[in-house]
DNA sequence: GTTATTGCAAATTATTTGCACTTGG
DNA sequence: CCAAGTGCAAATAATTTGCAATAAC
């Protein structure tokens, strides 16, 4: 992937140093699979260096989305996961209530959506920041029947 | 509209007790035609009581919510909004983010796409929690050409 | 009267920032 | 060398929590 280089070239053109801390975030980024929350970045550019710090954590991560090289993703409950774009092909987030895993799924299905939005509301949708609440196959074997709503914990039980 | 004797009719079910501060929330809930911040809320309330403390607007937010009588939003960057659920018309919400307005929007059109993720992937989607990203109307007219990215703070300019 | 609820202040959590020191170019 | 970048520790901001006082039922 010519991500890195991308990179590279882009720091230097506008007057950024490429330093280990920045190549450390990056390639930490290329091994997940799956988007990542800070803290979890964070626990693996530590296996690398415990030196760096988690602000500069924070730091690469902005300057890696001011290049669009990455995406964050707001799963609620201030949760947040970070993840490589994916140039060649955008995609949807389906984002599981239940078990908080994030699934790629293909963005066309949702492009006639899309338009009828534009169409009726003036709404231009960016689907590519678009992540669909609900749940996945999994949970969904594991509690076939079950109420989706909050499982809070108050005190008074129903009755 | 019942949602205040219903919440009373819970509250009393599960053993909750009726408090006036309980009812400044809901009735400022009420008020509110488009989802509020709890920074917003809390204003409303205050013009009511002063006394009254975020953190009883926190609570009892969360008590609406385990009641299914209002829902949270998250529109990213931390920024969560509540409303009260429109029990006859569930619908979606079109996120402006570049004004952050919140639009409610015809979930009809959604279906078939929600039913294809079920069928593709066996993700069960949750259509009423949706938020859609993207730029409305107003925005897009005023400026018919931009960068849809980030507008970000960085020091050294491009070339 | 008893127990849920509140206000307050302190704790938590996620993120950002100021600044002296370090280092890449 | 010298500005950009870092680590650190302190600042913010949003939300939660412990607890003694209060009020609903």
């Amino acid at each position: 992937m010519s991500c890195e280089s991308y990179f590279m070239e882009q720091l230097q053109k506008r007057g950024f140093r490429l330093t280990p801390q920045r190549e450390i975030v990056l390639s930490i980024l290329h091994q997940m699979d799956s988007p990542a929350s800070v803290e979890e970045i964070f626990e693996r550019v530590q296996a690398f260096s415990n030196a760096v710090d988690i602000s500069t954590v924070y730091r690469t991560l902005d300057l890696l989305q001011d290049f669009n090289l990455v995406i964050s993703v707001d799963l609620g409950e201030s949760h947040r996961v970070f993840k490589l774009v994916d140039a060649e092909e955008p995609h949807l987030h389906l984002v599981c209530e239940h078990c908080g895993t994030v699934t790629g799924a293909d963005i066309h299905p949702a492009e006639s959506f899309a338009a009828t939005l534009l169409e009726k509301y003036g709404f231009q949708a960016d689907l590519t920041r678009l992540n669909i609440p609900g749940m996945c196959e999994n949970c969904r074997d594991q509690k076939t029947h079950s109420v989706t709503g909050s499982v809070h914990k108050h005190p008074a039980p129903l009755d």
